[in-house]
DNA sequence: TTATACATTATAATTATTCTAAACTATTGA
DNA sequence: TCAATAGTTTAGAATAATTATAATGTATAA
């Protein structure tokens, strides 16, 4: 899932059948140089401005669900109402802007790598995500 | 907000008028050693349970905001369909068992401070916090 | 103790997400 | 090529967490 305007490959290799609302969405998230975060409803929109043609809502949920299981998108945990997704699936971490409600990638050089010296017995580490929060100096906390 | 039972002085100072649920809830919350992580419903459940009266839910709700917004409440960033929230204010961050969907403190000694060497221009660092996602070896990812 | 500002409550409203079941389409193999 | 079938899309209903509403109740200050 590179930059590429041909997705029916690889969506056939991810063991997803390419559709063309399939494909149209692979082209909106992955024909891109910058990483794209964004939450279902973000990606719905952009759909409809993008291209003059509607997906439904349930095909861009089940879509979605289906690209992250296959590891081609990650989800992203902040304490919001709604789910972020981001396109970038390497080990990174995030500063969320919550004056804007907006996900920025956190430079690799910017944070040292973490360390977790003490797992939970009996259970594996799936993950290890880092959220910055950030606002403007006067604005209410958290 | 120590052990004590008597919050009521405790919520007063925090502006809080102390009523009835409002004390009840800060026993339940903070009369307790351990650290307390919990969904609203948790802590719902866990009144009626406890206390034989039931409490609404919209004051549960209430209540928990205000005391959040007092700052004797985390809330912890999981993309999860519910809000967590954490009587331990403290610098910490969390595991998260993805079979239980249970949190649990980290150690401060099992994971190094996490030292951000850039921010975002003009922007004020509120909370940095770090989620490890666990799960035993034999289940899904993610 | 009484006015008032703040709280509680049940219930309605809202919103994100998932479910459902019918219509559709890509794929496979004859 | 062409049907059978397995997987998809879709609109709309269902669900679930949370917030809003507006009437009733209560703490507090004068």
């Amino acid at each position: 899932m590179t930059k590429n305007c041909n997705f029916i490959e690889k969506l056939r290799e991810a063991g997803l059948r390419p559709t063309k609302q399939r494909v149209k969405i692979c082209e909106i998230l992955f024909n891109r140089e910058k990483t794209f975060h964004f939450t279902v409803n973000d990606l719905a929109k952009k759909i409809s401005e993008d291209l003059n043609q509607k997906i439904s809502l349930a095909t861009v949920y089940n879509t979605v669900h289906a690209i992250k299981k296959k590891g081609y998108l990650k989800e992203i945990a902040i304490n919001s109402d709604k789910s972020y997704f981001d396109t970038n699936t390497s080990d990174h971490h995030h500063f969320y802007d919550e004056d804007t409600h907006e996900l920025i990638d956190c430079d690799q050089n910017d944070i040292d790598s973490i360390n977790i010296k003490n797992n939970i017995t009996g259970k594996k580490i799936n993950s290890v995500e880092v959220l910055i929060k950030v606002a403007s100096d006067n604005q209410n906390q958290n």
